[in-house]
DNA sequence: CTATTAATTTGATATATATCTAATTAGATG
DNA sequence: CATCTAATTAGATATATATCAAATTAATAG
């Protein structure tokens, strides 16, 4: 279920990446050479903060790198990523693991709709399937690289079902949250 | 050239078409079997008319079918020309390609800074291939699906060079403008 | 150290578009 | 014909993001 997602989330951001006329001409301009930023800007007629831009966007996915000499930066193609990710993105495979990533949504939904009222949690699921679904959407409430006490995970928790204990023991179990010196945050 | 270009604005449209995450959710939801707007909006959770709006993007680049049954829409992914479309679209060449289109652009820009004079144009280049730049770009001052007069033609066109009667008929053999019965409309 | 050049970051703006509700269209059914 | 259902279209809104100018950073050269 993880992997498929994450499978989801990589597809996607290959497509968003191309899916601008700006980059998917900088892809173009770089298939033959590398080229530097300034370059580029001539090329494709746009100024270098706008560059800059696309090219940090397709460094993201790996699609280009980048080498310093001196003052400028020359962007090279990643052939191989390229073609590795092409390969992938194309396979019957993945876009049968994307309908997966449908269904567990729908699952999912079903789940929180039948336990929830609300934001009020009805009962905890004794199903560890369903369990999980639930601490997926309670652990939601935590704000990522921020480090809570003991009290206030538990008040959080709370809010949406009265055995915060069993819960909090749950998230950490669940390695949703994570502990250390009395101090929790969200992983 | 046209072919080039052509080609970049498929492959642009392709990557649109799967950069948003409900459509690429859809065709996954359509890689197991055929399904209908209500159906589709269920999964996804969203609203009918949103999944609609969705299925004509993906219809435009042919990567869905429709089939009607009754009142329900039946969808279906057209594998064919998903695969057909991403070998295409990923193969070494089309990038190549793409290539090309970013070069002529600038060779075009070139012309344009050569040639022009804010709106003006300085004089009617002898060379076939620079003069078609030039034509390309006085064609865009006519509207699409807009017929004018031959004094209307002649009149927008002076506004950027004095030998109108030349460049309307140039405009006509490249093809870029149409007349008949004395009216004149743009391809 | 200062000046210069290339790149990036920041902040602002404008455009595109994903989404919704409400209204409309098109079949089917009583 | 009236009604019901499914889908689409129209219109409104909110969010994302492509772009640019201005400010900042980084590396080099004088």
């Amino acid at each position: 279920m993880v992997s498929s997602t994450a499978e989801f989330t990589e597809v996607l951001s290959f497509f968003k990446a191309l899916s601008d006329e700006s980059r998917l001409k900088i892809v173009g301009a770089l298939s033959s050479e590398e080229r530097s930023v300034d370059e580029l800007a001539g090329l494709l007629n746009l100024r270098a903060p706008t560059v800059s831009h696309h090219l940090a966007r397709l460094k993201e996915v790996s699609l280009v790198t980048m080498r310093t000499e001196g003052t400028t930066h020359f962007y090279a193609l990643n052939v191989d990523a390229m073609r590795d990710l092409s390969k992938r993105v194309l396979a019957l495979k993945t876009v049968e693991n994307i309908g997966r990533v449908v269904s567990e949504d729908a699952y999912e939904q079903k789940i929180l709709k039948d336990f929830l009222v609300g934001e009020r949690l009805k009962e905890i699921p004794a199903s560890r399937k369903k369990r999980d679904v639930i601490l997926r959407w309670l652990v939601n409430y935590f704000e990522v690289d921020k480090e809570y006490t003991e009290k206030e995970v538990s008040a959080i928790i709370a809010v949406h079902h009265p055995d915060f204990a069993t819960l909090r023991r749950e998230l950490i179990c669940a390695k949703l949250l994570e502990r250390a010196k009395g101090l929790y945050w969200r992983i």
